[in-house]
DNA sequence: CCAATATTTAACCAGGGATGTAACTATTGG
DNA sequence: CCAATAGTTACATCCCTGGTTAAATATTGG
């Protein structure tokens, strides 16, 4: 039942500045400002677009220590993990036929 | 420039019909009937969902000889291994702290 | 205590996307 | 030629999302 996950995120991930988001998550934790600034978005909209990746489980969030008006988040690897195997999933009628293609090459090779 | 072909699916995936849809393609061929009654949605709906589908070209479709009433859909690999390849770039900086620790654990094991 | 910074919340508005009904096209089969 | 089948298109409607502006909250630094 891990499919949420996977609903949740493409449902999220349609919006491009989320995508965005997610991409410059991929490299490291920022900064709400710094994501702002990154995709052209303004403070509000970008405050949005993390609420929104946060209730869907996609990132997190935490407080700096030094300064509690920072906030940083993260990318969280479950749902990239559980669409990666939904892809899988969806491709794997092609892996069998790639299966069977090579059982028939190696038939004929043996032959 | 493959990461258009990332972003159409993205987009049009966001809808759950159009995610069903991917999913029972995935498993093989379908008629556009078929595809209607599996997630419920009338035949207009589906009509519609099908035409997106294509124009992001995430799918292909093709009449039938026998009957060319009927119209069968397929699924395309191409922007399924593209987004693969998308989230395999997001999760890049996991995989680096992964070979890291590697490192760090053959090292230790080795001294 | 005050000014500046970082971010969130609220209120509002415009556009897009999804759906159902009904009508239409195309094709098959008797 | 007509009835049935498969699918598409058009239209009206609804709702949801995303953006903006302005104000609020919280925190830091002088």
């Amino acid at each position: 039942m891990v499919d949420d996950e996977v609903d949740r995120f493409f449902e999220v991930l349609a919006d491009p500045t989320r995508r965005q988001v997610v991409r410059l998550l991929g490299e490291g934790p920022q900064r709400a400002g710094q994501l702002a600034v990154a995709t052209g978005s303004s403070a509000p909209a970008m405050s949005r677009h993390l609420r929104i990746l946060l209730s869907a489980e996609v990132i997190t969030d935490e407080r700096v220590p030094d300064d509690a008006r920072l906030r940083v988040f993260r990318l969280r690897q479950e749902p990239v993990v559980a669409v990666q195997a939904w892809l899988d999933q969806v491709q794997a009628h092609w892996q069998e036929q790639l299966g069977a293609f090579k059982k028939h090459v190696e038939r004929k090779e043996t032959s």
